[in-house]
DNA sequence: TAAAATCGTTCACTTAAGTTAAGAAATGAA
DNA sequence: TTCATTTCTTAACTTAAGTGAACGATTTTA
């Protein structure tokens, strides 16, 4: 399982054997049942996530009902914006498979950057990329309309459509469930026509 | 001008006189005109910017359609994800304002950080705000109407409303320019009731 | 295992955004 | 200044999402 998140660094940077090491000292490893909520509107956190296997979503809760915005699978790194604007979460983070995830604290990740400038700059890339990333989300999300967005989700994650409850999926899209409901039977009736 | 820019970074460390005269010897301070391109779709650029002064503006071109998905004004940073992917770019950047900014090369900026870690601490603390910024800014969208979003902007950047074209505003808010006209007279319709 | 809760779908109805078109207002160029 | 272009608004019509309700299927839990 570790070799997961060794594999995924060294697509960044390489790391010494002792470098592996003080990384498995840091005892960051945990696995996690379905079901788990990770972190509650209105607490403080300074965790950050890494997916190895399974899935968490973030979900804020407005009138009492959910509206889930992401979810991060295998390879995937989350660290909620509390972290680092350290204010009380908006939104909850649970998880929806049984999981493994790394958990790593934000003064533990600032003594390691200091102590090992190569975290530093792994941690840099990545977050240059993630945003990347994110922005060409955003306005892809922004440009389409709910249908294109569903064919663009099957098309770029289709994963997500198999292991993810419809309605949390109808949220991140931007719609309600019944919407999604009556988009897919369109979307069926015109692949028929 | 260079003081906004020194302002801006000593948010996030301390620069000695050395480190400033270091960065103002890189002459990447840019005046530009109302109207030019900086990067136009299929280019391939290495180059970053922030706004000292003025307004730009991020767009693509679907079906000869301008979709325009992001305003970077005063203190605001960009780096495009051609840069960080190192493929043509996908969308067009323009001045919509006379404007003063800077101009950094990623050949520029990765020979700094190595010399200078701090630069390196800067960037990476920059890039996790921006994206714990970016999620929120994306995740209300995402749970919002467009009536709610463009509340929401009249709220949170009221001189955008102000200084950018309907056309380019409708299209950030993920709407038409009529369905943007029609909104406003519904929501000045209602304040009036 | 039985009862309760949740989930996905369908339907009828409402509301708002997309589309097409037209005209007035503002802007830019000759 | 004048002409041409672009921008903004309004309107009528179309399309699709939101809403409330119902129902069967699935899952949870007592």
């Amino acid at each position: 399982m570790k070799n997961i998140l060794f594999d995924f660094i060294s697509k960044y940077v390489s790391l010494t054997e002792d470098e592996k090491n003080v990384i498995v000292s840091l005892d960051i490893f945990r696995s996690v049942k379905k079901g788990t909520t990770l972190l509650k509107e209105g607490q403080k956190s300074k965790d950050s996530y890494f997916v190895l296997k399974g899935c968490i979503r973030t979900y804020y809760v407005v009138d009492s009902e959910e509206k889930t915005t992401a979810f991060y699978t295998e390879m995937e790194a989350l660290t909620p914006p509390c972290v680092i604007s350290k204010t009380p979460s908006e939104y909850y983070i649970s998880c929806i498979e049984d999981s493994i995830l790394t958990v790593s604290n934000s003064d533990m990740e600032a003594e390691i950057n200091s102590k090992f400038p190569k975290f530093e700059t792994v941690c840099r890339i990545l977050s240059e990329e993630l945003l990347a990333k994110q922005r060409m989300d955003f306005d892809e999300f922004k440009t389409s309309s709910p249908e294109q967005r569903y064919l663009n989700l099957l098309h770029k994650r289709p994963d997500l459509i198999q292991r993810v409850p419809q309605h949390q999926l109808a949220s991140y899209l931007g719609i309600k469930p019944q919407s999604l409901s009556r988009l897919r039977a369109r979307i069926l009736e015109k692949s028929k026509a």
